[in-house]
DNA sequence: TCCATACTTCGTTGCCCAACGAAGCATGAA
DNA sequence: TTCATGCTTCGTTGGGCAACGAAGTATGGA
C-alpha cells in the first residue's frame, strides 16, 4: 500500500496541521525535555546548567534539547550578562503541560493510589497555586460569589464581583494593578492532583504572590512544593472564610 | 550519563510522574499516530485498515502503532467478528489533542494566515460541533442563560436552567435522556480555530445527532467537515435566535 | 470444506536523533 | 591582558524505533 500522492494539496493541508503537531508532542515527549518542562512549570526562569543537571544530561545535550524546545516555542529565553535564563514560553504551555498531568495521573492512579503528600496539598503551578488548598480556595471564591464565570473573556474566564472586589482589597490585594497587567485577568486552570479546577492569571499570580510576602505559604526551594504555615492557616480562616 | 538507579524513591517518585508524561506525548508525537489521533477526533470509531490508510502506513505498521495507542491509553478497540474498532479513549483525550491543535495553531497563524474554510466553519470535536457555528452556538446559550457555569461539577461545566430545559425541549432534544447517561452532561471544550469555548458533553452530543437527524448540517465522509444547509440556517436563527 | 478477508506477529533493515567530548565564543573578573 | 565561567557548536557514536514483507491466526461466507 503506497503512501498515495495525495494530489490536490494547494496551500494549507490538513498535513500541515498534524505535522505541527507532531512536533510538540515529541518536543515534549522526549524524557529529558520532559523533566526540564515540568521543571519550569513553576514559573521560574532557570539557567541551562540548572536545566542540564536537573534533566541530568550535560550541558552540551542541554543545550541542544532547549534549542528544540525554542523552535518549537515551548520555552523563551532571556540573555542576561553572562547568563541565559530559559522559561515557559506562556501560560497555554503551562495549561497544556498541566493538562497532560491529568492523563498520566489517570494512568499513574491504578498502580500508585497516593500522590506525593507535599505536593498533593501545596504547590505552585506557573506562578501560581495548585494543589487540594488552590482549588478549595477557588471553590470558596466562587460559592462566595467573589468570582463569576465569564464565558465570553474566553474559555473558563472570571470576572470579579463587587463583593469580590472587598473581599480582595480588605486582603491588601491591588486589584487594579492586577487589572492593568496584559494578561488574562482570572481563568481555571486544572489542576492534576485534584482533577479540579484552580485559580490561574493575573490573579492568581498576585494570590501567590500575597501569600508569600505575608508568610501563608514557604517556598521549597528545589521542587514546586509549598507549605502552609499556621499563620496562613489561621488567616485564610478567617479572612476568607475557609476551613481544613 | 545514564538514567541513575535513582536510589531512594520507594513508591511514588516525582519521576514516576514524567516519564508517564513522556510516554503519552511521544505516543502523540510520531507523525502516523497524530493522523490516526486527529482522525479519530470526530468520535467515529474505525478498523485499523481504515487508520492505515489515512495514516498512509502498511497494516503492519498501523498495528503497532496502534497497540502502542493502547498500552498508553490513548485509544480503545472493540472487537466486532473480524474487525477491530478502535476510538478515543475518552473526553480528556479529545481535549487534549484540540488543545495541543491551539498551540499547533498559534505557531500556524504567523505563517499561515487562513485556516482551511470548511473545517473552520463547522466540524465535528469528538462526538459534538465545534468551529464558527458551534462557538456562536455556545455563546447564544450562555448569553440567553440557557446555560450556566456550574464550576463545582468541575472545570468549565455547565448546567441547564429552566428557560434552557424549555429551549431544548421545544426543540425535540431529550434532556432527561442526556442526562441519564453515565457522562458530564455539558462543558466547555476549547476550539482550536476559534481558540473560544464551544459545547461539550451528553447535551453536545444530543445538539449535534439533533442537527445531523434534522439535517441543519450534513457530515463530510472524509474529513471532519460539517456543511450547514439553509434549512439548518433558517432554523437556528428562527428556534435559537442566532444570526450568520 | 475451502477460500477470502481482516488483522496480527515476527524478523530484518535502515534511519533518526540523543548523547557525549572537544573545541569555540562570548562575558566578566583578576 | 589573562584566565575562569557559562554556554554553544561541531563531529562522532550508538541505540531505539518506524517501516516493511511474509507468515500466522482468527472470522465469516461460498
Amino acid at each position: 500500500m503506497r503512501p498515495l500522492p495525495s494530489a490536490g494539496n494547494p496551500i494549507h493541508s490538513p498535513i500541515r496541521e498534524d505535522a505541527l503537531l507532531s512536533k510538540i508532542a515529541t518536543a515534549i515527549g522526549e524524557p529529558a525535555r520532559t523533566r526540564m518542562l515540568l521543571t519550569l512549570l513553576d514559573g521560574h526562569a532557570r539557567t541551562s546548567t540548572e536545566l542540564a543537571a536537573l534533566a541530568e544530561v550535560t550541558p552540551s545535550t542541554a543545550s541542544a534539547h532547549l534549542n528544540r524546545l525554542r523552535e518549537t516555542r515551548l520555552i523563551r529565553v532571556a540573555a542576561q550578562g553572562r547568563h541565559r535564563y530559559y522559561s515557559l514560553r506562556g501560560p497555554e504551555v503551562a495549561r497544556l503541560l498541566e493538562h497532560l498531568g491529568v492523563l498520566a495521573g489517570g494512568i499513574t492512579k491504578k498502580f500508585v493510589p497516593s500522590t506525593p503528600a507535599a505536593l498533593h496539598k501545596a504547590r505552585t503551578c506557573y506562578d501560581h497555586m495548585a494543589g487540594t488548598i488552590a482549588v478549595a480556595l477557588h471553590d470558596q471564591f466562587l460559592r462566595e460569589r467573589w468570582l463569576i464565570a465569564d464565558p465570553p473573556a474566553g474559555i473558563d474566564a472570571y470576572n470579579i464581583t463587587r463583593s469580590g472586589l472587598k473581599t480582595l482589597e480588605r486582603l491588601g490585594i491591588d486589584v487594579a494593578a492586577a487589572r492593568a497587567l496584559r494578561r488574562r485577568l482570572a481563568y481555571a486552570c486544572l489542576d492534576w492532583s485534584e482533577r479540579r479546577p484552580h485559580l490561574a492569571g493575573a490573579l492568581g499570580a498576585a494570590l501567590l504572590q500575597h501569600a508569600v510576602t505575608k508568610k501563608w505559604v514557604v517556598r521549597d526551594l528545589n521542587t514546586r512544593a509549598l507549605s502552609l504555615t499556621k499563620l496562613g492557616e489561621r488567616e485564610m480562616a478567617s479572612q476568607l472564610g475557609l476551613k481544613f
